[in-house]
DNA sequence: TATCCACTGGAATATGTGGTCG
DNA sequence: CGACCACATATTCCAGTGGATA
């Protein structure tokens, strides 16, 4: 039944998030200033808490994982250093609240786990404490996605100076913070971004050329050779370059490429492959975000999409909340006020997934919005298809 | 060029859920 | 159990917005 399938890839996981590169290219000068403010920590030092910025998958990550690889490696030549670093992605984690549990779960043993609700929040920040206390040493701190926790920032500027209020003696604590939101930085607290923000680095975008050589490097080892069209990779690299410079979907396009390739049986990827790919990333990147929504943020997207079906789209807020209240009405959910729609139309939006439409129809009209899918009806309508709450309804 | 509309969007407040602790 | 705690989601309230028009 089973049976191995080679003719395209030699090795797939090359491309895949996980996949550390033995050398990390095209990010020479960050790498140089990020080495520059590590030093400290092998001297034995206070380290410097640094902040990187930068788009999604421009390699902040990967430059941080592979600098602390090689801080930890060459820490071992020194007896009276002992280095922990502590990686914490706040993606999910709203608050400074979360993230200090996240933190104090890290360092315990599953056992011991705390829950995510329940205590004061300065009782969690004595357990953190008492924790990076009892590991002592140099603890270094990595908070990805930093600026998912919003403005409840409090653990961002209590971290830092735990030292200095008398919190910890053992323990030495740098933090390294990294973010995608170059706003982050101004909506900081004045005294965080003082100290949180010592070194900062920041990592542009890359642009066709750099993800064109990186792109050849991973094909080299994921792909046998001469399986690739020569206008596969320049194609992909030009896509990504366009979109957000990130090289993380450089290659996301690259192995859905293949794949694509492979599952169709043929010997060599070709540009249609990549086109298609891309076509499918895209519609799996709106499945994803649709699973997160709240019922009503579902409905809100139901109502419009209802509308686009008829073809009464651009709709105004109005419009689509009188829909709304008949869907929801049909469906026996108590509908929300037109506030709270307004707030999931503006999700939505942000999510990508309507186009807002302004309008200012001056001194008798003032001003409005009217908002769109923007992305296929069809896209929209299989992935609410999915959606159990909406069962038995359809558009 | 001052006005004025109909909305936007921030903020304060309320409600319900899931948790700890004595 | 009851007092507390944090949080997501809604609700209510209202100051601000900005450009076509008088």
């Amino acid at each position: 039944m089973f049976e191995r399938d080679e003719t395209i890839f030699t090795d797939e996981d090359v491309l895949r998030e996980d996949y550390q590169p033995a050398k990390l290219e095209e990010r020479d000068e960050e790498l140089e200033s990020f080495k520059a403010y590590l030093q400290p920590v092998i001297n034995g030092k206070q380290p410097r808490n640094i902040f990187l910025y930068g788009k999604t998958g421009v390699g902040k990550t990967a430059a941080t994982r592979y600098l602390l690889d090689h801080l930890k490696t060459d820490a071992k030549q020194y007896e009276d250093l002992s280095i922990t670093s502590i990686y914490c992605n706040c993606e999910d984690l709203t608050s400074s609240y979360q993230v200090a549990v996240e933190l104090v779960n890290r360092l315990r043993s599953p056992e011991d786990r705390i829950s995510t609700t329940g205590y004061p929040l300065n009782e969690v920040y004595a357990k953190l404490y008492d924790e990076i206390e009892a590991v002592g040493g140099t603890v270094l701190i990595i908070l990805d996605e930093v600026d998912q926790i919003g403005t409840n920032d409090s653990i961002l500027y209590q971290l830092p100076r735990a030292r200095a209020n008398g919190y910890l003696d053992q323990a030495k604590i740098g933090i390294i913070g990294i973010s995608n939101d170059f706003k982050f930085r101004d909506s900081l607290d004045p005294r965080v971004e003082d100290t949180l923000c010592e070194r900062e680095i920041h990592f542009s975008p890359y642009d066709a050329t750099d993800l064109q050589a990186i792109l050849t490097r991973r094909a080299e080892l994921a792909f046998h050779p001469d399986v690739l069209n020569s206008e596969v990779i320049p194609l992909c690299a030009a896509f990504a370059a366009q979109d957000r410079g990130s090289a993380r979907q450089a290659l996301d396009l690259l192995f859905e490429s293949g794949d694509l390739a492979r599952r169709n049986n043929t010997e060599r990827v070709a540009e249609d492959d990549v086109r298609e790919a891309r076509r499918q990333l895209e519609k799996r990147q709106i499945e994803q975000s649709l699973v997160d929504l709240t019922t009503h943020g579902h409905l809100t997207l139901f109502a419009v999409a209802f509308r686009a079906k008829m073809d009464k789209t651009p709709a105004r807020k109005d419009a689509i909340y009188t829909q709304y209240q008949s869907i929801a009405d049909h469906l026996e959910h108590d509908p929300l006020s037109d506030r709270s729609v307004h707030a999931h139309l503006n999700e939505l939006t942000m999510l990508g997934i309507l186009d807002r439409l302004e309008f200012n129809e001056g001194r008798a009209g003032g001003i409005y919005y009217k908002y769109r899918l923007s992305v296929d009806l069809d896209t929209v309508q299989s992935a609410l298809a999915e959606v159990p709450t909406l069962e038995g309804a359809n558009i």
